[in-house]
DNA sequence: ATTGATTGGTTAATCGATTTATCACGGAGG
DNA sequence: CCTCCGTGATAAATCGATTAACCAATCAAT
C-alpha cells in the first residue's frame, strides 16, 4: 500500500503538506497541490481509512437498522440508501434487529462500537428510539417522528381511496394487516379521510379480517382497499375461492408496488413509494447533521404515486352515482 | 470514551498488560485478567476499532456485493449473512453493483478502500470475478465456482421434477427466465436429468416462453415447471386469462419460496433454499480464510427443500401410468 | 550453587494520517 | 533600516491499541 510518506519523499515535501494538499485543508500553493495530486494518482494512493478515523474520530460509515430484513421492501430501501450514501462518500453497515426491540438495541450498540458516524433507522413497529451519541435519521416511519423523512402514507391512502370513490364505488372495505404499525394506521387514516361521506366503509384487521372482507363483498361492498400488496394477494386468493372475480365483481388495491404486483392477475392497482427520493433526502439530512447543521426542516414527507392497473374498475353493481371521470 | 490507559492507570499496570488481558494474547496471570476484565466492564470500555484496525490491518468488516439488490431473495440472504457475520464478530458493509459488471468493479474498489477483510459476492450473471487482495467467498452461484457455497440448484430442480413425475405427469413444460443465468441453467439441468425418459419435455425461455407454455398446455402438457416463483406467478396469470385452472388442468411449480408463494392462489409448490445454512457455511469459510486457512472443501452445496402446496396435483388428463406414490 | 527455563509483566516502537504550533521568507509600511 | 504581516511549508505531537523486545523474579535441574 502506498502511504502518504512515499508521496512526500518522492516530491521532497513533508507529509503534512501532502495531507493538506490532498484534503485541501492547510495552505499549499496551487502548483504544489497539482503536483502532489498527480503523483498520488500515479502511485494509486488510497488513504488509510483506519488511520484517518483514528485521528479524526470519523469513520465515514453509517449504520442502517431495519426492523425486519424480510420485509419485501427492504431491498429497495437498502439499495437506494446505500447508493445515496455513496454519493456522500459514506458507507453503509447493515444491522438486523430481527423484529425485537431488544435486538434493535443490540444492533445500535454493535454499530456504535464500530464507530459509525450516524444511524439510519427504520424503526420497529411502535418503538421510539432513545437519544444516541451520533446523528440519527429515521426513515419511512409514520406521523409524529422526532426527526425523519418518510413516504406520505396518509397521502397515498387518500390517493387510492379517491381513485376508488371517483370511479363510482360507494361501499368499500379496508383491510389492515397489523394494528400496531403506525404506517398502516396512517395509510388507513388517509383512506378514510379521503372518502366522501356518502361512502359506506368497513375496516377490518389481520387474517380474520380477510374473511370478513369477503363476507362484506357478498353483502354488497364493491371495493377492497388493503394496506399492503401482500394482503391484497391474500385477499385475491380468498376471493377466488369464493368465486368472486376481480375487478368485475369487486375492485382490489394494494400498497407499495411490490415485485409481483404488475404480474399477478389481474395486475394490481397499488400505490408506489418514491424510494429513491426518500433515500436522497434522508442522506441529505444525515450529511448535514454530521457536519453539525441542524436541519432546516424535519419530518419531511415524500408524495406517493398511484399506479392504476387492472384490479380496479367501475363497479358493476348498481352504483348510486355516475363516475366522475 | 474510556481508553485502555484509564484501565491501566486505574489498576496500576501497563497498557500492554491490559491489552493482553483483554485480547487474551500475551502472558497475564489469571487473577489480573479477572481484575482487568471486571474494571473494563465497570467502566464500559469499548476498544477503538479504528486504532485496532490501524495497528493490525484488520477492520473486522466484510463487504457484501450483490448483483442486484432488487432481487427479491436479497433480504433473506443479506439478513442471514449479516447475522452469521455478527456471530463471528464481523460487520457487513453493503455495496450495490446495480446490475452492471463495471459497477461491480467499482463496488469492489469502494469496499477495498474501506479496508474490508473479505468479500462476500453474489456474482453478476455470467461474470467471473478476478483475483482480489482479500479473501473472497462466492455465494449462491451455480456450478463450477472457483470457491463458493451455494444452494444445490440442480438438486432442487431434480426434487421438483421428480415430484411431478412421481404424481403421474408425462408431458411437462419448463419455463426459464434468462438463458444467461448460471443458476437458472443449473436448475433446468437438474429438472431434465431427473425426469424419466418417458416424459415429454419442452423447454422455453423468457416472456415469450410463457405464451409458449400456455400453448403447450393446450397441446396436452399437464405440468409447468418454472425456475422462479416470479415466473410462476406470471404463468399463473396467463393461464387464468386462457381459462386454464391450476392445479386441475395443469400443475405449476416455482422456485425459491418467495414471500407470496404461500399466499397466492392456489398456494405455490416450490423449492426453498436453506438460506441460513448457506450463510453460515459461507461465513465459516470466510472466517477460516481470514485466519489464513485454506478451506478443506470448497464449492460446497446445500440441499434444497421441496415445498409441496396446492398448485400441483395428479394430472386429470389421461395419464399413461398410475402415480407411484 | 550455578545455569536454564518459565512465568508475569513493562518499555517503547509502531500503524498512517491529521493538525497544532512554529518557522522562513519576501514585501509593505513607518 | 527595522518591524510587521501574510504566505507557504515543516516538525512534531497525537489519535488508541497492539506487539516485539526486553527484564525481573521464581523455580527446576544438574
Amino acid at each position: 500500500m502506498v502511504r502518504i510518506k512515499e508521496i512526500a519523499d518522492d516530491i521532497g515535501v513533508s507529509t503534512a503538506t501532502v495531507s493538506n494538499a490532498l484534503t485541501g485543508k492547510g495552505r499549499v500553493s496551487e502548483q504544489l497541490v497539482a503536483r502532489i495530486q498527480a503523483r498520488a494518482e500515479e502511485l494509486g494512493y488510497r488513504p488509510s481509512i483506519a488511520a484517518r478515523a483514528l485521528k479524526t474520530g470519523h469513520t465515514g460509515i453509517l449504520g442502517l437498522v431495519m426492523p425486519d430484513l424480510t420485509n419485501p421492501l427492504f431491498p429497495r430501501i437498502a439499495q437506494t440508501l446505500s447508493i445515496a450514501a455513496e454519493q456522500h462518500g459514506l458507507g453503509v453497515l447493515i444491522a438486523d434487529s430481527r423484529g425485537s426491540p431488544e435486538e434493535q438495541k443490540e444492533a445500535f450498540k454493535r454499530l456504535l462500537d464500530r464507530g459509525v458516524d450516524g444511524l439510519l433507522v427504520v424503526p420497529q413497529k411502535g418503538t421510539t428510539p432513545e437519544p444516541m451519541p451520533v446523528p440519527v435519521v429515521i426513515v419511512n416511519t409514520a406521523s409524529d417522528p422526532m426527526n425523519s423523512v418518510s413516504a406520505d402514507h396518509a397521502g397515498g391512502g387518500a390517493l387510492v381511496a379517491r381513485h376508488i370513490a371517483d370511479i363510482g364505488h360507494r361501499h368499500v372495505v379496508i383491510v389492515g394487516g397489523d394494528r400496531v404499525s403506525d404506517v398502516q394506521r396512517d395509510r388507513i387514516a388517509g383512506m378514510t379521510k379521503a372518502l366522501p361521506s356518502d361512502v359506506k366503509v368497513h375496516c377490518v384487521w389481520g387474517d380474520a379480517g380477510i374473511a370478513d372482507a369477503v363476507a362484506q363483498v357478498q353483502a354488497g361492498a364493491t371495493a377492497i382497499l388493503t394496506t399492503s400488496d401482500l394482503i391484497a394477494l391474500q385477499v385475491r386468493s380468498e376471493l377466488m375461492r369464493a368465486q368472486i372475480s376481480v375487478p368485475d365483481q369487486v375492485s382490489l388495491t394494494g400498497f407499495d408496488d411490490m415485485s409481483f404486483a404488475p404480474i399477478m392477475h389481474p395486475a394490481l392497482t397499488t400505490v408506489a413509494q418514491n424510494v429513491g427520493e426518500i433515500a436522497r433526502r434522508a442522506l441529505d439530512i444525515m450529511a448535514g447533521k454530521i457536519r453539525g447543521e441542524t436541519p432546516a426542516q424535519e419530518g419531511e414527507t415524500v408524495p406517493m404515486r398511484l399506479v392504476v392497473r387492472q384490479s380496479t374498475s367501475i363497479p358493476n353493481q348498481p352504483a348510486r352515482r355516475i363516475p366522475n371521470q
